[in-house]
DNA sequence: TCCTTGCTTCCATCTAAGTCGAAATGACAG
DNA sequence: CTGTCATTTCGACTTAGATGGAAGCAAGGA
């Protein structure tokens, strides 16, 4: 992953609806969603909604099939992966911090229980 | 994590000086770095760089403490992990789907290799 | 107290993103 | 070939975010 793309990607993300498609794919899995079932599972228009699934189509989290008249939207959990794994590369500068995205620093976390 | 939170995070994160600014205090660890140290490795002018610096210290993503006349910034890797956790949450419905973060979809994806 | 250093706030300007109705496109049934 | 349904594209409008120089504020040294 690049900065560019990962830019886009978070770019994407930070979007009320587009947040919410996304969340909503990821939890519709492999069998995905048609774009009329989306908007209306949102309460969005239809052109606002095509609006942000070409977005997020286009920088690569989710993906677009057709099927018959539809068109089914998944979500694209490699491309999530590599940019959650951008954001934490080098992660303290490669020091023990066991954790495998956390990275959690030891010393300055001071767990009250 | 709540959806407003995450939308102002993923906006905080989607800026060229921003993610890069995050990306050094991930790598930076737990000792952190000054805000002077900051712009002079990545080159953006101080008034630009604490505007970005404020925003994600706003959101939590970043957190700030002075010492002397410095002040020290660090990544809070807690507030990430919320973020990467709400994204992914309710992944495939539950399903198998095993990894930690990934939820790779198995029949979809196919490695050429 | 006065000065220097480190960082932030203010301001005006510029550029980009979101919204949704209406019209166009693509796919299929009869 | 025509009608219908699902979805996208177009267009005009509105609002928010990024930029950087200059001035202000806080912390320490002399």
């Amino acid at each position: 992953m690049q900065a560019v793309a990962a830019i886009e990607a978070l770019s994407a993300l930070a979007q009320e609806h587009r947040l919410a498609v996304f969340r909503l794919l990821v939890q519709a899995g492999e069998q995905g969603m048609a774009a009329g079932a989306i908007a209306d599972a949102l309460g969005v228009p239809n052109s606002s909604l095509s609006f942000h699934l070409a977005q997020l189509n286009r920088v690569g989290l989710i993906s677009q099939e057709r099927r018959h008249r539809s068109l089914i939207y998944r979500a694209n959990y490699a491309e999530m992966n590599a940019l959650v794994g951008y954001l934490m590369e080098n992660c303290c500068a490669g020091a023990d911090c066991g954790n495998d995205v956390g990275c959690e620093a030891p010393t300055i976390e001071r767990k009250s229980a």
